[in-house]
DNA sequence: CATGCCATAATTGTATACACCTTAGTGCAG
DNA sequence: CTGCACTAAGGTGTATACAATTATGGCATG
């Protein structure tokens, strides 16, 4: 019995959740408490927590009259939240390397790397489902090398932004020229960050961290110039400014 | 009739919040909803409301078993935030720096400098709450050069946990050795900062506002040093963990 | 025809009732 | 005396009713 029964908040934040990623909602009109509630079959208690959940996680945002409405960003939004993503991450990874980590943890680390470099290598082609699960996995790691609640904490949460995490804008029919050799050159700045911890080499580390989350912002031009970026859109991203 | 009048859940989280600092709660102890709602006068819905906000600013934790416990910090926390506030507020003026900023916030901050500098050189000695008023509005205009929502959301964020702010543990009975030397020091960092955005020199104007930040870790030493950091103290700061 | 105001309807904020779960305490058996 | 089980009390999660506030539509007036 290690896991319980989903509660009705649980239900509710998903389901507000991929109602809001979906797009159905108008851009910027408030969403009735009531309407929702009744699409998602629960009670109007669990559905407003659920919403407060959802605004401190930026997805949503309140309305002074009351009631909140769904959040839009711009280009430059998703710019900036990769930005911070990076930073915070290679503060990790600076932070890691000044006060070491146990070999146990970089041995986990790059037992995830081998599995990446699998993953590319595959006979049948990439296996993009395993790059995905071992990439978040391994970014899962890394921040966790620091053994600090506060840095893991921050990071969790910039990545609850979908166009923030590590894996945004990875799909699978980027079959843009060039996509395998940008996994690969991604999977070697995840070499480097690790090395530059094991060696205590701070500076580096952070360098190299942040510059491979800027991987993050390319994928996402590529997306939004093959996409259109309108607002009912199938891509899980329809918050997304059209403008 | 700019003010609001308000609500139950501004009540619930100020007396909640002021009740949680104040060391009103046993640490770790779950905190009982029908209780404190009696405490402050106010009905469970918006208490509850109250607490998942806390929760999401990081001075309760939800208990897996239901409802919340007030969380408690270590001192690696507390230098950990400090950091991370520092990184990102780094982060900010690295980003004013490179995109460059238009004069007149350029000029607000300078006046805000100004303001401070008049605070220190009082006639009748340190003028203390002139000094940390000015202080934190000139972070608040240092948050908002980027003219980023990400970038200003984050580090308000940050900003809520009392002993991250940039104002925190400056106490005015710091008689300490140098105080005075320390304002000044942090004073000059700030028309570094200022200068080096002006100058658009990002990577200056990053590692001196980092570097600035850890002022705030100096002080909770010399803070910690003297004061015995039990649970229950005057200091407002009463989740700090004793260990 | 535009504009301001009033009434009405819808929606949010708040309180409370109820059911289920958690937990602590007590009694009984070994 | 110790350990386990059961009971009871208290607590949280959820639904819902009510009140107050806000949005809306129509009507009157300039």
């Amino acid at each position: 019995m290690t896991d319980r029964k989903p509660s009705q908040l649980d239900r509710a934040l998903r389901g507000l959740r991929s109602l809001v990623m979906s797009g159905a909602f108008e851009g910027g009109q408030r969403l009735s408490e009531v309407t929702v509630a009744k699409q998602l079959g629960t009670s109007r208690t669990p559905l407003r927590q659920a919403m407060d959940r959802l605004v401190a996680e930026g997805l949503l945002e309140r309305i002074e009259t009351g009631g909140c409405r769904v959040a839009t960003f711009t280009r430059e939004d998703i710019a900036d939240a990769i930005e911070v993503r990076g930073v915070i991450e290679g503060t990790a990874a600076r932070l890691a390397a000044e006060r070491g980590v146990k070999p146990e943890q970089l041995a986990h680390a790059k037992a995830e790397l081998d599995k990446i470099d699998s993953a590319i290598a595959h006979p049948d082609g990439l296996d993009f489902d395993a790059y995905v699960r071992h990439n978040a996995r391994f970014h899962e790691i890394l921040a966790s090398l620091p053994a600090s609640p506060v840095i893991q904490k921050e990071i969790e949460r910039m990545i609850l932004l979908p166009f923030a995490s590590p894996s945004s804008f990875l799909s699978e029919q980027s079959a843009m020229p060039g996509f395998l050799a940008s996994l690969r050159h991604a999977q070697h700045q995840h070499r480097g960050m690790i090395d530059a911890i094991e060696n205590r080499e701070g500076a580096r580390a952070e360098a190299i961290t942040r510059e491979h989350a800027r991987l993050a912002l390319i994928n996402f031009n590529h997306f939004s110039d093959n996409q259109p970026l309108v607002g009912n859109d199938a891509s899980g991203l329809a918050f997304i400014a059209s403008t």
